[in-house]
DNA sequence: GATTATACTGAACACTTGAGCAGATGTAAA
DNA sequence: TTTACATCTGCTCAAGTGTTCAGTATAATC
């Protein structure tokens, strides 16, 4: 991407926002307006330049016909995440800004995952909590010892999920609990996927 | 919102593609080309019937001038929530389906949350571990024993905050460490906010 | 000094597009 | 039957809009 001019930035900014946020391309009169040029030809201009430069197409003849370039369709969702506090600002000044929260970066667009509200303190001590939600990669097997979703009669259910021979075992994060054996040949069985996230709501 | 004749419906399904797909609102001659429809005219009256009964509005003699509701624009987005696993059924059929896990609908577009990722063991008691996010809500004061964010000569930690008269006492929820005591008048003290979430990426 | 890119004015042109009118057909409710 | 509404044709018109041409001026680059 090459180099951009101060003024051809504003405008490709003022795009952004129109396009981005309003959900709304501007006409060629509409930019000259909002910059109070008066010739809709030094608008093309900038356009024409901003096409040169790769930040946007547009369709021949046709009215609001500004396309733009992938990189500049996506706002930054999520939560900010907050590395270093620097000294004096507040918390969430773009100083102190690492990136953003969103599942969408977390586990980048999977369509394999879904997501599981945990019942009861089996896994406690896994740090998987009653009412958390679990966030659940569906996969037809795991490795020995992790932590996955079984289904047993349609029921789902988290824990570590080991397999011995014929029988698989079910164990729990908590001493309460007893481990549980299941004979996949007696009982419907069938694995839901693993835990690959945990989300918890404090109030 | 009153009820949608099946075309009323096409065209609205139409108009949400190109909208929300495609950030293209199209003109009244390109739905009918879309539909097979001769006349502008009938266009026009299904657009009348739509913004009639409050789908979308449009701006007077401007061009591409059609804007949906608030309640198209927006398409589902996160993880969805899995309930009851329905029998038979893929985990993720739509049966099964009970919402969508995304921090947008979890919490509700608050701009006063940031996210921090947690180094140490020390709150491990209270299910936050070494390497999680914690999401936080950016308020001066907490109730006394909330879980919050400490920022102490700019450095920020995790603790229950307590208020004993002039004293903070930051609580640890792990038997290894001891609990801290900071007097304001002599330390730079702030509270950086309440913690409202945990989340955590297993591996 | 010549060339190129940027930035703009002003006017004219032609296509694009929304709006409007008159009228037709079919369906369903009153 | 009457009424209302949905759906559509065919046409016209005016406003909206992109495009082009002819210039001017400045700064950076070769």
């Amino acid at each position: 991407m090459k180099q951009l001019t101060e003024k051809q930035q504003e405008i490709l900014d003022f795009l952004i926002e129109c396009i981005r946020e309003e959900r709304y391309t501007p006409t060629v009169r509409e930019i000259a307006e909002r910059f109070g040029i008066k010739s809709t030809n030094a608008v093309r201009d900038h356009l024409a330049a901003l096409e040169r430069k790769g930040c946007l197409t547009r369709r021949a003849n046709t009215s609001r016909g500004i396309e733009l370039a992938e990189e500049y369709l996506e706002k930054p969702e999520g939560i900010p995440i907050v590395g270093r506090v620097a000294a004096g600002l507040p918390v969430t000044a773009v100083e102190n800004l690492d990136g953003y929260l969103a599942f969408e970066t977390l586990f980048g667009g999977n369509d394999k995952l879904y997501a599981l509200r945990v019942e009861g303190d089996s896994m406690i001590d896994d740090g998987i909590w009653d009412g958390d939600y679990v966030i659940v990669h569906e996969q037809p097997s795991l490795d020995n010892g992790e932590i996955g979703v079984a289904i047993i009669d349609e029921e789902a259910t988290v824990k570590r999920i080991h397999r011995r021979g014929k029988i698989i075992e079910l164990i729990p994060a908590n001493e309460l609990y007893q481990p549980m054996e299941i004979d996949p040949e007696e009982t419907p069985f069938r694995i839901g996927g693993k835990v690959i996230g945990v989300h918890r709501r404090l109030r």
